[in-house]
RNA sequence: GCGUUGUUGGUGAAGUGGUUAACACAUCGGAUUGUGGUUCCGACACGCGUGGGUUCGAUCCCCACACAGCGCCCCA
C-alpha cells in the first residue's frame, strides 16, 4: 500500500480543528500588534538559505530538501521562514514603509531529520518578524509576545533563557578567541565537539558531554568581548523585561542554530509532562546583519519562531483543549422518501439565515435518525411527514427538553433565532 | 547520520508452527414501517507492515526493507 513520506502526516478531526482555531486565536492576538500577515513561497532559490541562514549550519549542511526544476533551477524547500520574509523585504523594497514593519507567518516548513514525537521533516511553524527598529524595546517587546500567546493557551511554568550574542564584530572576535582557547585542548572534548570547533565552535559551550570539564570553566566569555553598544543594547531589553514583568534567566551558553544572530537570542520552555529536553517550544532573536547579507540596505531584524507540531502536543500533554465547541443546531430529516425534497429546500433556506444545520440524506428509519441526532448533539429536530407538507407546518423537537412543537414554515427562523437565544450567531 | 524498541481490523487489543485469528468499543442493519439514547439479534481482518527464506505447513522462526517510537546529534 501507498504511504505517506516519512516525517510526513495528515491533519484531520481534532488535529485540524487544532491548527483551525490555534490560526484564529494567532490571528487576532496579532491584530493587538498592530502586525501584518505574510505568505512567501514554499520553496526559494537554494542560494537564499546558504546566504541567509548560514553554510556551516546544521539546517543547511543537512538538513535541506534540496532539488533541480525543470529549468535546471537550484530550488529548496524552505527550511524556516525568516529568510524568504528577508527576500520579500529586499524584493518588495518593503523596507521604505513603516519602520518598524511587523511581519507573521504560519505555514510548512521542511527540513530532512530523523522524526520523533512533535517531530516531523514537513512541519508547520508561526513565525514574527520585525524590521527596522533597533531598540531594545523591540527584542523585548517580541520575547513578550512568545509569553503572551503561551499564558493565553493556559501552559505552565512559562520560562524565558536568554543571551546576547554582540554585534558582529564582537561575535567574530569571540569565536576567533574561542578557536585559540580550544585548540590545544581539542583531544581532550568529545567527538561531537571536534566538530563543532570546525563548525560552529560557541556550540562548544553547550555541550552536555563536557560541561563538567575543567577546560570548559576557563574558556573565554562572551561577556569579554561586548563592546558598550552591545553591553547597553542587553541591559537595555533585561530592563524592558523587568517592566513588563517577565521572568527570565540569563544562559551564555544559548548560541542558536542558525548563524544570522547578533545581540539577543532567546528560548522560551515551558513545564510539560514527559518533554524533558523537548521542553523548548519557541525560539528567536536579533539579526542586525542578515538583511543586508541578502543583498538589501542595512536594516536591523527580530523574530522569533514556534513550531506548532511540539506546541499543540504539549497542549495535549497538558489537557488543554482550545477547539471551540460548534454545536449542530438543527437536524433534519423526512418521514418517508416523498418529503426529501422539501427537506432539500428547507435546510438550505435553515442554511442561508445562518444556522448550522446538518440532515438525513440516506432516507434512515426514525430510530437511526435520532440516533445521529444525539450522536451531533443536535440542539434541534426537525421532522417532515406528510401530514406536516400538506398544513405548511414543521414538527420541531427540542433535543434537551424534548418537547415538540407545531411550527408554520413562515415562523421557524423566528422560532429557533428565540430559541437558540444568544449561542447563536450569524 | 548513529544506537535501540516496536509494527495484528475503524479503535483498544488477545493469540498459536497446523482446520472458522479471541474479546471489547465503534460502525451498519434488524426486533421497533411517525419518535430515540436501554436490551436482544445479526454483519464486520480474503488477513496479522512489505518482500524474501526455513518448513509438509508461518501471523507466530530467520534475513532484508519500509514505517513508527525512544535516546543521541540538531532544532521548533
Amino acid at each position: 500500500m501507498l504511504q505517506k513520506p516519512k516525517g510526513t502526516y495528515d491533519r484531520f478531526g481534532k488535529d485540524a480543528d487544532t491548527m483551525l482555531y490555534f490560526r484564529k486565536l494567532v490571528e487576532a492576538l496579532m491584530d493587538k500588534y498592530n502586525a501584518k500577515y505574510f505568505e512567501t513561497p514554499l520553496f526559494e532559490s537554494s542560494e537564499l538559505f546558504h546566504r541567509g541562514v548560514g553554510e556551516t549550519t546544521d539546517i543547511v549542511s543537512k538538513e535541506t530538501y534540496d532539488f533541480k526544476d525543470r529549468g535546471d533551477r537550484n530550488l529548496t524547500l524552505r527550511p524556516e521562514g525568516t529568510a524568504g520574509i528577508v527576500r520579500s523585504l529586499i524584493e518588495n523594497k518593503l523596507y521604505v514603509e513603516a519602520k518598524p514593519l511587523k511581519a507573521w507567518y504560519l505555514g510548512p516548513m521542511f527540513r530532512y531529520e530523523r522524526p520523533q514525537a512533535g517531530r516531523f521533516r514537513e512541519f508547520y511553524q508561526f513565525g514574527y518578524e520585525v524590521f527596522g527598529c533597533d531598540s531594545p524595546m523591540m527584542d523585548a517587546e517580541v520575547i513578550s509576545i512568545v509569553i503572551n500567546l503561551f499564558k493565553l493557551l493556559g501552559l505552565k511554568g512559562v520560562k524565558v533563557n536568554i543571551n546576547t550574542l554582540g554585534d558582529k564584530r564582537s561575535r567574530e572576535d569571540y569565536r576567533t578567541a574561542l578557536l585559540d582557547y580550544f585548540k590545544p585542548h581539542l583531544n581532550e572534548l568529545c567527538d561531537d565537539c571536534k566538530k563543532r570547533y570546525e563548525k560552529n565552535p560557541l556550540r562548544i559551550l553547550d555541550c552536555k558531554v563536557d560541561s563538567n570539564n575543567p577546560i570548559m570553566k576557563n574558556a573565554p566569555k562572551m561577556v569579554d568581548y561586548l563592546n558598550d553598544y552591545s553591553k547597553l543594547h542587553f541591559q537595555k531589553v533585561m530592563e524592558y523585561l523587568d517592566a513588563m514583568k517577565i521572568e527570565y534567566t540569563v544562559n551564555h551558553n544559548i548560541v542558536r542554530g542558525l548563524d544570522y544572530y547578533t545581540h539577543t537570542v532567546f528560548e522560551v520552555e515551558a513545564d510539560i509532562k514527559g518533554f524533558g529536553s523537548q521542553n523548548v517550544l519557541a525560539g528567536g532573536g536579533r539579526y542586525n546583519n542578515l538583511v543586508e547579507n541578502i543583498g538589501g540596505p542595512s536594516t536591523p531584524g527580530v523574530g522569533f519562531a514556534i513550531g506548532l507540531e511540539r506546541l499543540f502536543l504539549a497542549l495535549q500533554a497538558e489537557n488543554i483543549d482550545i477547539c471551540e465547541n460548534k454545536p449542530v443546531e438543527v437536524y433534519a430529516f423526512a418521514a418517508s422518501e416523498n418529503e426529501q425534497v422539501y427537506i432539500a429546500s428547507l435546510v438550505n433556506s435553515l442554511r442561508l439565515n445562518g444556522f448550522n444545520v446538518d440532515m438525513d440524506y440516506n432516507n434512515r428509519n426514525f430510530k437511526s435518525n435520532f440516533k445521529r441526532a444525539d450522536k451531533l448533539d443536535a440542539k434541534f429536530i426537525i421532522i417532515v411527514g406528510s401530514s406536516e407538507v400538506e398544513s405548511n407546518t414543521l414538527t420541531v423537537k427540542d433535543n434537551q427538553t424534548k418537547e415538540e412543537y407545531k411550527i408554520k414554515i413562515d415562523d421557524i427562523v423566528e422560532f429557533l433565532d428565540e430559541k437558540l437565544g444568544d449561542n447563536h450567531e450569524n
